[in-house]
DNA sequence: TGGGTCACGGTTTTT
DNA sequence: CCGTGACCCA
């Protein structure tokens, strides 16, 4: 007991001691939240309260794992540990156990957004497919049924979005697919349409904390609701500072009225940072004050004052993204570690300078999220092959993979294939096995014994994977073949080698577990986020929503522009803008590197920007800051002079903060300030 | 059936 | 700019 509290400040302490009733505790960034919530789970458990009656739920994978590790270092008895995990995972959870009450078999699959929108796109709408699998999360996520979302619709397009709505549900009903939405979605109902069952789950998690609260959802607060409706002893853990997931229906408002929600909520405020020197938290503590909607808090500093943030000026992304990459080197010839660096950028679209400019002077990176491992095209057929294994009749999954690899079956084959199947009633794999006699004087001779094979190879699959899980690999393997298919196709040696892996994490997962069945396998797949696999080796490049939680001795922030950070655009937020660059900064321990250029090239064009406002917000483009003012012109270089025409340039000087070049106009020399000219 | 060409559109952010 | 999808021809 002793132990869990010693190291904690007085506020920390309080939090971990106050057991009972609603606790809103409002931890800023880096103010040993973690380190909190995990000391006050080991602290119940010294109580003398069972693990089994102790829910903790978490947004990300990585933020389960990480508490787990640290909370499971604190506990002495690790035998039965309590149960931590996200949202979704836990959703996943209790529809195992609970499935049957909504009349549906709980050997349902997890679709990922992708297999969603492919979904809808079979459906043959004439409007953008994201938009609508976005619609219909929305309508989902605020219990919204297809009948009230037509009723609701006004507009012809909204009309049609309710259509596809209802056709989604049913689809994925009789398909007994289950979606991101549905993991929140369907323990809710099960919940709010039994009473006993609702209160046996509340007693069950007698004491429950969430953490990163002001990310969740009105559905999570429901959830919450529900299972803490008969003690309320519900402990939240965030920063609404930090609440930066409102396009995906984030309501910070759940944090900010969590008080008024909860009657006799104890609000403890976490405001000592022991992460960033006080320059860093000075430019976060002014950037955030800017934002109206917040709770209000302000970051004390532990540290001594660090070094002056730093400024880096660039022509174009090209520039930008070499001067990164040249102190980066400097920085790690000097000693310093690559895993304490990182490099954070508001979109995506703008590793892509970053890599080349990271690949052009040598310097080895690691990108985190980006495009997700389980969602390539050659994992994504792997898993379909796994979803028919374990379930044939997924004719979801068969659709994609029937003629991967290439086995003569066209578009033509496999329309006629699924209208028999329609009109028997009966699932593809269903009717390719027991109406063969039609199927053969349906297609050509060639397709027949393609279909055949295909077949029969799945119910030798099918047979080896009741004998034991772990020979399916080898057994796909030899009789699909889907590696050599791959290996004759582009990028062939990325895609095998994401095969190999895959095939590998199987075989691995199944030794620990040699019990687990292919769906188990799959749907914790469909949960898991590739940060959990962050190589230490080499520096990280991520998005900054990526870097929520994460903490870097010298971390650089590109794309500081009006338009990139605070991205603007329909339905964009500027206070949630100011909430991301506030992450973007707090990441920073030791030293903290803000970059913005004059022009990008995006969508295919050049434009021109203007540095972004919270850079003036922050306090740090006037005083005491590092100034590099860099230029992509070279000596040697043709420009154009509105007046002069075109010249060369054959010297270049700094003055002030303006490049002055000395251009030669046919002959006649001349000085002038860089911003005058144009490079052709 | 499958490969090739061309036009278009698009980008936050994640379970 | 790049990747995707539609369309066309061998």
């Amino acid at each position: 007991m002793e132990k869990i509290l010693e190291s904690l400040n007085d506020a920390q302490q309080e939090a971990v001691k106050t057991i009972d009733g609603p606790v809103l505790i409002l931890a800023g960034a880096g103010s040993g939240k973690t380190k909190t919530i995990t000391s006050r789970l080991a602290y119940l458990l010294a109580q003398g309260i069972p693990a089994s009656s102790i829910l903790t739920l978490t947004f990300t994978n990585k933020a389960a794992t990480e508490m787990r590790e640290r909370a499971l270092s604190l506990i002495e008895d690790k035998t039965y540990p309590p149960l931590l995990c996200t949202f979704h995972k836990f959703g996943l959870l209790f529809l195992k156990f609970n499935m049957e009450k909504l009349g549906r078999r709980n050997s349902f699959v997890v679709i990922d957004t992708d297999d969603k929108k492919r979904i809808i796109k079979s459906f043959g709408i004439d409007m953008p497919v994201g938009l609508v699998a976005n619609e219909i999360s929305r309508y989902k996520n605020s219990l919204i049924d297809p009948a009230l979302a037509w009723e609701k619709a006004e507009l012809p397009n909204y009309k049609k979005i309710a259509q596809t709505y209802e056709q989604y549900e049913k689809y994925i009903k009789d398909n007994n697919l289950v979606d991101f939405d549905d993991l929140l979605v369907l323990p809710y109902k099960i919940l709010n349409e039994n009473e006993d069952l609702c209160r046996e789950t509340s007693e069950r998690y007698k004491y429950i904390m969430v953490d990163e609260y002001q990310d969740t959802n009105d559905l999570q607060y429901r959830l919450i609701r529900k299972i803490c409706s008969t003690h309320e002893n519900i402990c939240v853990v965030g920063d609404d500072d930090q609440s930066i997931y409102g396009w995906r229906g984030a309501n910070i408002k759940n944090i900010l009225d969590f008080k008024d929600e909860f009657k006799n909520t104890k609000i403890i405020k976490l405001e000592n940072n022991y992460r960033s020197t006080t320059n860093i938290l000075k430019a976060a503590n002014e950037l955030i004050e800017h934002n109206r909607s917040r709770l209000g808090k302000v970051l004390r500093s532990t540290k001594g004052e660090g070094t002056a943030i730093s400024i880096i000026e660039s022509h174009d992304e090209k520039n930008e993204s070499t001067i990164i990459a040249k102190r980066i080197k400097v920085l790690i010839d000097k000693g310093v570690s690559p895993r304490d660096i990182a490099v954070l950028y508001r979109i995506n679209a703008l590793s892509r300078s970053l890599e080349e400019g990271l690949n052009r002077v040598g310097v080895p990176y690691n990108m985190v999220g980006g495009v997700k491992f389980y969602e390539r095209t050659e994992i994504k057929d792997l898993i379909s092959y796994l979803r028919i294994i374990a379930n044939p009749n997924d004719d979801f999954s068969i659709k994609r993979i029937i003629n991967r690899p290439k086995r003569g079956l066209g578009k033509v084959t496999i329309d006629k294939i699924l209208k028999g199947a329609y009109e028997n009633h009966l699932s593809i794999y269903g009717y390719i096995t027991t109406k063969q006699d039609e199927l053969k004087g349906m297609v050509s001779k060639k397709c027949y014994n393609a279909l055949v094979e295909f077949s029969e190879n799945l119910q030798r699959l099918i047979e080896v994977s009741s004998e034991a899980t772990y020979n399916i690999i080898d057994e796909l393997e030899s009789l699909y073949g889907i590696k050599k298919y791959y290996d004759q196709l582009p990028d062939s040696l990325e895609r095998v080698s994401n095969i190999d892996e895959f095939y590998g994490l199987f075989r691995d997962l199944v030794k620990q577990n040699p019990e687990m069945s292919i769906d188990e396998f799959l749907n914790d797949l469909a949960l898991q986020s590739d940060q959990d696999a962050i190589d230490t080796e080499n520096i990280a490049i991520m998005s900054i929503h990526t870097s929520k939680g994460l903490e870097f001795d010298y971390l650089f922030v590109i794309g500081m522009e009006e338009g990139f950070l605070p991205l603007v655009g329909d339905g964009s937020d500027i206070e949630e803008e100011r909430r991301l660059g506030y992450v973007a900064i707090t990441r920073a321990k030791e030293e903290l590197t803000l970059s913005y250029s004059e022009s990008r090239f995006y969508k295919g064009r050049r434009t021109e920007l203007t540095k972004s406002r919270f850079l003036k917000e922050s306090g740090v483009c006037q005083g005491s800051l590092v100034l590099e003012k860099t230029t992509s012109y070279r000596k040697g270089d043709l420009v154009k002079h509105k007046i002069f025409g075109i010249g060369r340039i054959f010297e270049i000087s700094k003055v002030k903060r303006e490049f002055k070049l000395k251009i030669n106009f046919s002959g006649t020399k001349r000085d002038i300030v860089a911003s005058f000219v144009e490079k052709i």
